[in-house]
DNA sequence: AATTTTCCCGCAAACGATTGCAGTAACTAT
DNA sequence: ATAGTTACTGCAATCGTTTGCGGGAAAATT
């Protein structure tokens, strides 16, 4: 493909002059005589003259680009967060290049890896469901390239992250539970070696231990968010011999689904059943009923991934920062059980 | 920042050889001598090599990437469709840049701007709700760099596309209602520029013109996706002195927050007022009662955009084709209001 | 008038790769 | 022994910018 396009030399040779004064007549640089400098600007305006941007960035070896990688873009939650991490790039000056591991492990070292050689001057992720190992992250580490991780982390990666206190969360959610009346508490949870799963099942339990209730493992079930699987752990649930009669789900997807069987069967909710989710997707309230669920402070976790990672892109500062944002229970009818007086 | 990245020189000079060996060896030129090309890949993978993209971009003047721009990365329309594309993309061995422009006019051309001052080798583009005139889009076919619209085109731009029979569409959705014995049909619209938006409106009057239904205009309302603003088009229709008994709505975002404003009013769906839906998303099912919908092809029609894009960037032909490809209307309750046998 | 200062501008190297062409050494054929 | 291949490898240009440094002409100072 021949490039059509104008380059400065051609804008040079035009004016009869070089291309280091076109170069500085172009970006208002000083010492241009006005003369030079308005004949400059008049042919590039002729000729729709557009800088390289690839030659721009590998002289200067700075590309003011920031790589965020996601699990999956169709997630609510991600692509809401990602719109408020552009918005704060954007305003410090970096563009982004959005990338999506569909959960697989392999994919997310690929995809960071292409952002790496692409020279984005730092990273935000979210792991893939898939990812158990660190190898790939710890390799940025010692490059010295800045990442910040969020939501998806991991416990084994002293880097900086911006997280919610999913344990406390979880808490909170089954302790509102517990006080609408719930005795029998059920937990449906995402894959087995997702941390933000596992902390959240964590919450539940600490929440049965405070308040005395027993907890038994086949009431806290294992999924992949899908609609299928999600749907099947709910009907799991409603098939024990003891059905539960209150379930957290960990995410608003898997929510949606399990309220979905629960309809099917013809269990009320919450007078059978009461139910808390995770994330607090705009859907909860479209619902019938509406659901209740923790909302995520998506905005701020965006603003704060990119104030850390820019932290890093400019300071260098090289220590590891932990900001956990706070979440807020929004109750709505899912779990609003009459509780009896006495 | 000093870049503490490997290059191909230090390899060189650390082997005593030439920077075009170490180059040949690495990607597995002939000519190379096994002793040398093992050396090169050893003292490669101990100083743990990347190559620089942006070298490699700027001198093969290829970047094997193309650039996709959409409303808003929040939709869930949007994010499937470009699920699709990065899948068929990544299969044809090209990589994707996206870039929202959040319905603006000005976003939308400042990151076409960026995208084609990166290089990318072609666009995939659904249009702002905002974006009027279509300068922008116009110099990139004077540049002759391929463009593909999807869903949100124009009739003025005579480009490649890929889009869904809007009109046929809204004409069975309505066909579909008035067989269910609705006689007094409304439709919640989009924004009152948005094409797509207007060929929905054309369908559903087409569709009133073959059975012989009045067109009243207050029947038709323009709203701008967000939830606020279609309940208040919900309720306008409600209140008016003879309220529709059938709804058509162009978006599922439109279509869930109406039918959440009839539930607060107490009306019944489909009993009283029936509704038909545009988009299909998977929460159509969830919902109470559940949405009939108009399916969208989306996994074709990322492959297909891709497809088209690939056309014109390896061929180089230039001549604009549009496909069009199917919906199909998917019955729920929201509209199934039994009807009378005479 | 001579010197200094100011104002512009160009040269050439650099960023990190790729690539056509030329060149050297070893090997084969005569 | 000489010429002709073959097998490698290096030189240098190139992609489109930026930038440090140096230099010449005009303007200002003495």
């Amino acid at each position: 493909m021949k490039t059509n396009t104008t380059t400065i030399k051609e804008i040079a040779i035009l004016l009869g002059i070089s291309t280091s004064t076109v170069s500085r007549a172009l970006r208002g640089l000083p010492d241009i005589k006005p003369e030079t400098r308005n004949a400059v600007a008049r042919v590039a305006q002729e000729l729709d003259y557009q800088p390289n941007q690839l030659a721009k960035n590998l002289v200067k070896s700075s590309t003011k680009t920031i790589g965020v990688v996601v699990p999956e873009l169709n997630f609510y939650f991600f692509s809401s967060v990602l719109i408020s991490i552009e918005e704060a790039a954007l305003q410090a000056g970096y563009s982004v290049i959005i990338c999506q591991t569909h959960e697989s492990y392999l994919r997310e070292v690929n995809q960071i890896e292409n952002l790496v050689n692409s020279r984005v001057e730092g990273l935000i992720i979210s792991l893939a469901r898939d990812t158990t190992h660190y190898g790939h992250i710890e390799k940025l580490i010692r490059k010295k390239i800045p990442v910040v991780l969020f939501d998806r982390h991991s416990e084994e990666l002293n880097i900086s992250k911006v997280i919610v206190d999913n344990i406390k969360a979880a808490f909170e959610a089954t302790e509102h539970l517990i006080q609408r009346g719930c005795k029998r508490l059920a937990c449906l949870a995402g894959p087995l070696n997702l941390l933000i799963s596992n902390e959240r099942v964590q919450g539940f339990k600490n929440a049965l231990e405070k308040y005395n209730l027993p907890f038994y493992p086949e009431y806290v079930s294992h999924g992949d968010f899908s609609k299928e699987h999600s749907m099947l752990q709910a009907f799991n649930l409603m098939n024990l011999p003891n059905p539960p009669d209150g379930i957290l789900t960990i995410s608003d997807r898997i929510g949606f689904a399990a309220l979905h069987a629960l309809k099917q069967r013809g269990i009320k909710v919450p007078e059978e059943i009461a139910m808390v989710s995770f994330n607090n997707e705009p859907f909860c309230n479209y619902f019938t009923p509406s659901v209740s669920s923790i909302s995520q402070p998506i905005q701020e976790m965006g603003k704060e991934a990119v104030n850390l990672l820019l932290k890093q892109i400019e300071n260098e500062s090289p220590i590891p920062e932990t900001i956990m944002l706070k979440t807020q229970l929004v109750v709505r009818e899912s779990s609003m059980r009459k509780v009896e007086e006495n």
